[in-house]
RNA sequence: GGGGCCGUAGCUUAGAUUGGUUAGAGCACCCGGCUGAUAACCGGGAGGUCGUCGGUCCAAAUCCGAUCGGCCCCA
C-alpha cells in the first residue's frame, strides 16, 4: 500500500482560484536540504536542552559575535551589576531585554563590538558584605584590622556571586562575552577614571568644599544625592513645639522641630519676612506663631497682637538649652525657606546640621558649633554626652518637659532618608567633601538629555529631566576604604597634584611600594614630592562614589584614552542601554553627567527603561516576604523561552505581575502552535519528498499568506527599530495564528491531495516561507525554540547567525480581501448557529446580497463554500429574495366590514388573495373590492432563507434541504464518530480498520449512498463481523452502533 | 507639599498621541459546533456606571478641569 492511498478523500475538495503568478515572489536563498522530522509532542525543555548543547558544541555564541565584524556599528554597554547576591527575576528581565535587542541588531547585520559583560566591584555594598561576614560594626574596627586586609577581603568577595550571575545570564541566553568582561577594580579601568577626574579638575569641575551633607553615622561617610534618594522610608517620629523666650520680654517664639537633638546647637531662629505672625494668649502665656498655623497648632487662644515677620529680624532671644557656649547668634533672622505648611512658621537653625541653617550661618558670619561626633554621638559637654542622636532626642524632650519649655508633642508619619545599604538613619553633618560641579554646567546636562530617545518618553522630561533640573553638585568622595582612590595629593603649602594616569603618579613619586596598585593602602604609601615646593604630599584619603565607576564604563571599558581610541570613537554615544527604573538617578544619571561634562554630549542615544517585576498579587517581591523567585528554578520548570516571552509581553516600562502559569500558557500557545504547524507541514512535505526550494505561487490563498508574512515582517522590523518589542511580539503571534488557524487549516486538503502538483508545491513553499520567517523573527525573543525550528527547516548552522527576514512586497488588496472572506465566513457561521443549521449538514445555497463582495466571492468562492459547507454560493440582489406581505388596513377596512373584519382578515391571508392583490393592485374580499388604500404592505425575507437581522440581510442561507443533503450530513456525522473511535483506540492515521455499522434506517441509507467517502475517510474496509471496539452513538436521535477492528499489517 | 505613571469584564489587557461603527481580545465560566497537526479552533451566552464628578463638543474611554484610589520618585 502506498503512502499516497492513505491520504484523506474529500467529498468536495475545493480547488482554489487558480492563476499562474508570473514569477515567484520572495526568492529565498535555500540550500538543498531534506526537512527534518520532529516528535509528535512538543517538549520545550528538551528543545532548550538540545539547542543549548548545540550552541556549546559549535561555539555559536562566539560565532555570533564575529558574524558581522567590520559591518555597520551598533553600540551597547552593559550596566555592570554588583554581584553581591544572586540575581533575582528583575535582573533576569533586564538581561533578557538587553539580549533581545542585541540579537535583533545582530540579525539586522550590525556589528556589536565590543559586546562584553561588566562587573561593578567597588563601594559600600561590597564593604558591607565583608563587614557582615567579619561581624564588624564600624570604621574603627576596620582600621584596627588594617585596610590592606579588609580591602583584600573585599576583592575576594566581589567574585563570590559572579559564577551564579554568569550561569543565570547564560541560561537566559544573554549573549555577551563573559571572558572579556570589564572589571571596575582593575588598574586600567581606574586609570581611565583618573584621566577623567583630572580633565574635570582642569575644567574647574572637581573641587573640595565644606558642606552640610547627608551622612551615615554608621558607615562614617557622606552620601551623594542619588544614593540618598535610594533610601527614603516612611517612619513615625516625634515632633515637638518648644518655647523660646524673647530677651527682656515675657513673650515666646513657638518653634517646631522633628530633630530635638539639634536643639542644643541652636544658633538662630528663622522667620519668613513675608508672613504675618500673631501674638496669642495661650494657657496664660504669650506666644508668637505664624498666622496660618495658629489654629492648627493651638486650637483655642486669644489674639493679642499681629506683626510682619520682617519686623522680628534682629530680635534677641534666650538660649533654650544652656550647655553650649554660643558667641554668635541667638537672634532672629529672615529666610524664604520657612513655610507655613507645617510647624509654627518659626524655624530653629543649628548650622552644623542643616543645609539651610548653614546658609544662614554664612550670611550672618557666625561660628560653627558641632555638638555631635562623626559616629553620630553627642559630643557636647552635657547630660547627653555619648548618646546617639536618636536616644538624645528622647532625653532632650524629657528635659524640655521638665523645664517647662515644651508646649506640645505629637507623633507624625513622614519620610526620612536612611542609608541605602546599611539602613541607618542619615543625619546632616558638616564635612569636607570633593564635589563634581554639576550645578555649574547644569544647562548643558539638561540640553544633552534632549538628544536621548527615552522609552517611555515621559521619563525624559519627567523623572529624569526633573532630577537634572535640580542640578545638584555630585558629592564624590567617600570616607571609606574599598573604592577607586581619589587621585588628589596635597602638600602642606596647599599645592594640589592630580595625576591623570598611573604613569604620571609614578613620575612624580620618590618611592613606590612593592606590588603597587591603584587601591588603598598601596596608593597611600607611595611617596610623592611636591613639584612646586618640594614638600611631601599626602593623598586626600577618600575613595570615590562607586557610581562614578559604573558611570565611566562608556570609556573606561576601553581603557580610553590610553588605548582603543578608535573603538571609543566608534562606540560613542552608545546606541542602546537598558536598565530598570531605579537607575534613573543611578547609572542613567552618572553616565549622562560624566559624558556631558567630559565630552560635551550625551552618553547614550536610546535607553529602554524597565519597570519592576511584581509577584502575582502585584506587590514588590521582597526578601522579607520570601516571595522572591530564583530565575534558574523558573527556567528549569517552564523553560527559558517561556520566561523570556513573559518579559516581552506588554511594554517593558509597565510593571509585570509574574506567574508561572500565565508565562507558560502564553508560550505554549505561541510556540506550541508553531510546533504543530511545523509538524503538519513537515510530515506532509516529507511524504512528498519536497525539499525547500523556490516555487511558483499559484493561488490567491497562497499569495495572501505570502503577503501576510511580508506585512508582518515590515511591521515587526518597524516596532523593533522603535524599541517597542511588545508590539513586535504581538505581530508575530498574530501571524502564527493566521498561519495555523486559517492558512494551514484551509490548505490541509492540498497537503493531503494525491499526486504532487503545482498547487501543492506552491503551498509547501508558502508555508515554508512563513515558518522560516517566523523562526527568524522569533529568534531574538525565544532563542532556543527558534534555533530548533530554524535548524529543522534549513539545516543551516544557526538562526542567530542568519539575517533578519526582509519583507518582500505585500498586497494590501489581498489582505483586505481576506478580511472580507473571514467576515463572510464568520457571519455565515453565526447565522447557521442561530438558526439551528449545524455546520456538518450541507446547505443548498448561500447568497451574498452586497455587490462589493462579488470580487471575493469569485476569487474565494470554493473556500467560503467549504468553510460554510454549502453547495452553491452567489452574489445576487436582495430585492429578488424579499417578499411583500399584505394585511388589511384596519382603520379603512373596519368601516367596510364592521363585525366581519376578522373573517375578512382570514380570507385575505390566503395565498390566492395575496397574489391577487400583488398582481392587480386590488382584491375582492367577502365580495367587496379593496383598493391600495385599504391595504398595508410589508417586506420580508422569503421564508426559504435565513439571514442575520443585524446586518440587514447581507448573507442569506437557504435553509431547506432535501434527502441528498440530509443523507450527506448523516454521512459526515458517521465519519466523525468513527474517527473519534479511531483516535480513542490510539490508531495511527495510516492504520486500516474493519468496520461494521448497524442502526437506524436513514443512517444505513446514508452509508450506502456515501460508502466510498466513509470508507476512504476512515481507512476502513467493510466487514460483517468485527472483533474489536464497539460503541453506540446517538446522532440527532438516531441510533448508530459502530464496531471497528484494526487490520494487522 | 511637588513630580511621574496607572485605574476599561472575576483576572490579564487593546483602544487614548489624531474624539466618530455595537469599547476589542485572551484566561476562567455556561451552551452549542468543528476536528485524524494542534491541551488547538469556531459560534453564541453571561460578565463593562471605561475609578468618580463636572466641562468643551453634534459626538468623550479618548480632550480639559477637579476628585478618589494604587504604584513609584522627589522634598
Amino acid at each position: 500500500m502506498s503512502e499516497r492511498c492513505v491520504r484523506r478523500f474529500y467529498l468536495s475538495r475545493p480547488t482554489f482560484h487558480l492563476r499562474k503568478w508570473a514569477k515567484t515572489i520572495n526568492l529565498m536563498n535555500i540550500k538543498l536540504f531534506m526537512l527534518d522530522e520532529v516528535p509528535q509532542s512538543f517538549d520545550p525543555l528538551q528543545i532548550e536542552k538540545e539547542a543549548s548543547e548545540y550552541w556549546e558544541r559549535e561555539n555559536i555564541m562566539q560565532r555570533s559575535f564575529e558574524v558581522n565584524r567590520g559591518k555597520r556599528r551598533f553600540s551597547f554597554v552593559e550596566g555592570p551589576p554588583t554581584a553581591n547576591g544572586p540575581p533575582h527575576i528583575g535582573h533576569a528581565e533586564t538581561r533578557a531585554m538587553k539580549d533581545l535587542f542585541l540579537r535583533y541588531k545582530t540579525m539586522r547585520g550590525f556589528d556589536i563590538y565590543p559586546r562584553i559583560a561588566g562587573w561593578d566591584c567597588h563601594g559600600l555594598p561590597v564593604e558591607i558584605e565583608v563587614e557582615k561576614k567579619l561581624g564588624i560594626k564600624n570604621k574603627a574596627e576596620i582600621e584596627r584590622m588594617g585596610v590592606s586586609k579588609f580591602n583584600n577581603l573585599c576583592k575576594e568577595s566581589v567574585f563570590e556571586y559572579v559564577k551564579v550571575w554568569t550561569e543565570t545570564s547564560k541560561r537566559l541566553g544573554f549573549w555577551v562575552d563573559y571572558d572579556k568582561a570589564y572589571i571596575t577594580m582593575r588598574d586600567e579601568y581606574i586609570e581611565s577614571e583618573w584621566w577623567a577626574l583630572k580633565e574635570l579638575y582642569k575644567k574647574g569641575l572637581l573641587f573640595k568644599d565644606f558642606r552640610i551633607s547627608p551622612y551615615c553615622p554608621r558607615c562614617g561617610t557622606t552620601l551623594s544625592a542619588h544614593e540618598v534618594s535610594q533610601g527614603y522610608k516612611e517612619v513615625e517620629d516625634f515632633s515637638i513645639y518648644a518655647k523660646f523666650k524673647l530677651e527682656g520680654k515675657d513673650e515666646y517664639f513657638l518653634v517646631w522641630t522633628t530633630t530635638p537633638w539639634t536643639l542644643p546647637a541652636n544658633e538662630y531662629l528663622v522667620v519668613n519676612p513675608n508672613f504675618n505672625y500673631l501674638l496669642v494668649k495661650y494657657r496664660g502665656e504669650k506666644i508668637w506663631v505664624v498666622e496660618d498655623r495658629a489654629k492648627g497648632v493651638l486650637k483655642k487662644y486669644e489674639v493679642l497682637d499681629s506683626r510682619r515677620g520682617s519686623t522680628f529680624i534682629g530680635t534677641k532671644y534666650q538660649q533654650l538649652i544652656p550647655y553650649l557656649k554660643v558667641n554668635t547668634g541667638l537672634y532672629v533672622v529672615g529666610g524664604d525657606f520657612v513655610t507655613k505648611e507645617d510647624g509654627s512658621g518659626i524655624v530653629h537653625a543649628a548650622p552644623a546640621f542643616g543645609a539651610d541653617d548653614y546658609v544662614v550661618l554664612k550670611r550672618e558670619k557666625g561660628e560653627l558649633y558641632v555638638t555631635v561626633d562623626d559616629a553620630g554621638k553627642i559630643s557636647l559637654d552635657s547630660p547627653w554626652k555619648g548618646l546617639d542622636v536618636q536616644t538624645a532626642s528622647e532625653k532632650i524632650i524629657e528635659y524640655l518637659k521638665e523645664s517647662g519649655q515644651l508646649l506640645k508633642i505629637e507623633k507624625a508619619e513622614h519620610t526620612y532618608p536612611f542609608c541605602w545599604r546599611c539602613d541607618t538613619r542619615l543625619i546632616f553633618y558638616p564635612v569636607d567633601s570633593w564635589y563634581i560641579g554639576v550645578s555649574k554646567v547644569k544647562d548643558r546636562v539638561v540640553e544633552y538629555n534632549q538628544r536621548v530617545n527615552w522609552k517611555p518618553e515621559h521619563v525624559k522630561d519627567g523623572r529624569f529631566g526633573n532630577f537634572l533640573e535640580e542640578g545638584k553638585d555630585w558629592a564624590l568622595s567617600r570616607s571609606r576604604f574599598w573604592g577607586t582612590p581619589l587621585p588628589v595629593w596635597i602638600c602642606k603649602n596647599n599645592h594640589v597634584f592630580v595625576p591623570g594616569s598611573k604613569q604620571e603618579l609614578l613620575d612624580n613619586s620618590t618611592e613606590v611600594p612593592d606590588n603597587f596598585e591603584l587601591h588603598r593602602p598601596k596608593v597611600d604609601e607611595i611617596k610623592v614630592e611636591c613639584r612646586e615646593c618640594g614638600e611631601q604630599m599626602v593623598r586626600e584619603p577618600y575613595p570615590i562614589d562607586t557610581w562614578f565607576d559604573s558611570g565611566s564604563a562608556f570609556f573606561a571599558q576601553f581603557h580610553y584614552p590610553f588605548e582603543n581610541a578608535d573603538l571609543f570613537r566608534e562606540n560613542n554615544p552608545v546606541d542602546f542601554i537598558s536598565e530598570a527604573i531605579d537607575q534613573t538617578r543611578g547609572w542613567f544619571y552618572s553616565l549622562h553627567v560624566i559624558s556631558s561634562l567630559l565630552f560635551d554630549r550625551n552618553a547614550y542615544n536610546n535607553v529602554v527603561v524597565m519597570e519592576f517585576v511584581l509577584n502575582s498579587k502585584g506587590e514588590k517581591m521582597s526578601k522579607s516576604r520570601g516571595d522572591q523567585v530564583d530565575p534558574l528554578v523558573i527556567m528549569d520548570r517552564i523553560g527559558t523561552d517561556s520566561l523570556r516571552l513573559f518579559f516581552f509581553q506588554g511594554p517593558p516600562w509597565k510593571p509585570k505581575r509574574f506567574s508561572e502559569e500565565a508565562s507558560s500558557e502564553f508560550s505554549r500557545k505561541l510556540l506550541g502552535t508553531l510546533y504543530n504547524s511545523y509538524l503538519l507541514f513537515s510530515t506532509n512535505a516529507r511524504l512528498d519528498h519536497w525539499t525547500p526550494r523556490n516555487e511558483g505561487v499559484v493561488s490567491d490563498l497562497d499569495m495572501w499568506m505570502l503577503s501576510r508574512t511580508n506585512d508582518c515582517i515590515s511591521s515587526v522590523t518597524r516596532h523593533m527599530d522603535e524599541y517597542d518589542p511588545h508590539l513586535a511580539l504581538d505581530d508575530i503571534k498574530d501571524l502564527v495564528l493566521d498561519l495555523s488557524q486559517w492558512y494551514l487549516r484551509l490548505s490541509r486538503d492540498t497537503f493531503w491531495s494525491g499526486e504532487m502538483s503545482d498547487e501543492k508545491r506552491s503551498s509547501y513553499y508558502v508555508t515554508y516561507n512563513a515558518l522560516s520567517s517566523v523562526a527568524k523573527m522569533l529568534a531574538p525573543f525565544a532563542p532556543y525554540f527558534s534555533e530548533y525550528l530554524y535548524r529543522k527547516l534549513t539545516g543551516e548552522p544557526s538562526v542567530h547567525l542568519s539575517g533578519f527576514p526582509e519583507g518582500g512586497e505585500s498586497s494590501l488588496s489581498l489582505l483586505e480581501e481576506m478580511k472580507q472572506v473571514k467576515d463572510i465566513v464568520e457571519s455565515g457561521r453565526r447565522i447557521r448557529q442561530k438558526n439551528g443549521l449545524i455546520l456538518r449538514r450541507p446547505v443548498r445555497e448561500i447568497i451574498i446580497t452586497e455587490e462589493k463582495y462579488r470580487n471575493v466571492v469569485e476569487k474565494y468562492g470554493q473556500l467560503i463554500k467549504k468553510e460554510l459547507n454549502s453547495k452553491e454560493l452567489k452574489v445576487a440582489e436582495l430585492k429578488s429574495y424579499l417578499r411583500q406581505s399584505y394585511s388589511l388596513n384596519k382603520k379603512a377596512t373596519g368601516k367596510i366590514f364592521g363585525k366581519e373584519l376578522s373573517d375578512a382578515e382570514k380570507e385575505f391571508e390566503t395565498k390566492e388573495k395575496q397574489m391577487e392583490f400583488h398582481i392587480s393592485g386590488n382584491v375582492t374580499v367577502l365580495g367587496k373590492v379593496l383598493e391600495k388604500n385599504d391595504i398595508d404592505s410589508k417586506e420580508h425575507l422569503d421564508e426559504k432563507y435565513v439571514s442575520d437581522e443585524v446586518s440587514n440581510y447581507r448573507i442569506l442561507i437557504d435553509k431547506e434541504f432535501d434527502k441528498d443533503l440530509y443523507l450527506e450530513g448523516l454521512a459526515r456525522d458517521m465519519v466523525r464518530r468513527i474517527q473519534s473511535m479511531r483516535k480513542d483506540a490510539n490508531l495511527d492515521y495510516t492504520d486500516r480498520i474493519y468496520l461494521h455499522l448497524e442502526g437506524d434506517e436513514s443512517l444505513m441509507e446514508a452509508f450506502t449512498t456515501f460508502k466510498e467517502y466513509i470508507l476512504s475517510s476512515t481507512q476502513s474496509e467493510e466487514k460483517v463481523s468485527v472483533n474489536g471496539t464497539e460503541k453506540t452513538w446517538d446522532i440527532s436521535g438516531l441510533e448508530l452502533r459502530v464496531s471497528i477492528e484494526r487490520i494487522s499489517a
